[in-house]
DNA sequence: ACAAATAATTGACTTTATCAACGGTTAATG
DNA sequence: CATTAACCGTTGATAAAGTCAATTATTTGT
């Protein structure tokens, strides 16, 4: 008991120097908030998202992903990948083939419509990046994506 | 030109190999993923989502938060965190306190049933945490958290 | 005292996410 | 082989999250 909190001192520093300034999963998803509001209104000039990017960031580099590839690669639902691969190919910047391998796959490649929307969609994003990394020192900067690396691909 | 590429070599190291592996935006949205899917089924054992594990943090340690400072510091529209605070305020868990300084304003306190449930629930939380960490080096954790918080907070 | 700004709330609406089911194809089994 | 089981993409239904404008109660500035 002894409730004698003043009722100002939300005040000065506020929350971040609560018990979730220090969790690694609020830090994380705080980040992303802020990481994807910015790409996607960066990338919005060219029509995407930072889903759409990525997938064309794929077909674009020619890996030749499959959608179920795709799915887990971004993780998403395979269904919402038919979704977003519909939405790009009727922009005729990516197409599907289906894999000569096994017949029941798609795999995705880009245009060269695709190649060059992607060219300088890569630009704003990589704008959209540097000015995310603004408040970390450059030292740390590969540091710090070797370090994602390991959450976003623990293997 | 030289399109000599085997039909299968989608193959081997797979997609992390591409330029998406070293976009920070994309790392960033994947290890959020990750952790988001792995937090949400962790704390779902508790009633709670990483969204109401955070506002029930927040009110949890006496930070006297108000809608308005979750909203912003959870990157959230204010409208989602009143449907937030009705969950946790039904089951009661916190309570809302009209601000004595603003009357416009609520005030959010966790009731003592707040507390323990989310004592529990940080343990849940943290176990995720170290889970997620598992692949990291222990010696680079507290970096890692330190280069997230400029992410978070580029202030 | 009045006008403008702000906190929370509601409601309409769009976008994302989640899941089960289906047709076509391939892999595994007997 | 001939089925059976598994798998890929797709669709459709449904739920959850996100976005936005409008409203009420209160506060701030003038």
């Amino acid at each position: 008991m002894s409730p004698a909190e003043k009722t100002r001192p939300t005040g000065r520093g506020s929350l971040r120097d609560s018990v979730l300034g220090e969790d690694l999963i609020f830090l994380l998803a705080r980040a992303n908030a802020l990481a994807l509001a910015a790409a996607n209104t960066a990338l919005a000039q060219h029509g995407l998202k930072a889903r759409s990017y990525s997938v064309l960031a794929l077909a674009a580099d020619g890996v030749r992903p499959t959608q179920r590839e795709l799915a887990e690669f971004l993780r998403l639902d395979p269904s919402q990948v038919v979704a977003l691969v519909d939405g790009l190919e009727e922009r005729q910047l990516i197409e599907r083939q289906t894999d000569p391998a096994d017949r029941r796959a798609n795999v995705l490649v880009a245009t060269e419509a695709g190649r060059d929307l992607f060219a300088q969609a890569q630009e704003s994003a990589r704008d959209v990046e540097l000015g995310l990394l603004a408040t970390v020192p450059p030292k740390e900067h590969e540091r710090l994506a070797e370090l994602l690396r390991l959450l976003a691909f623990p293997d």
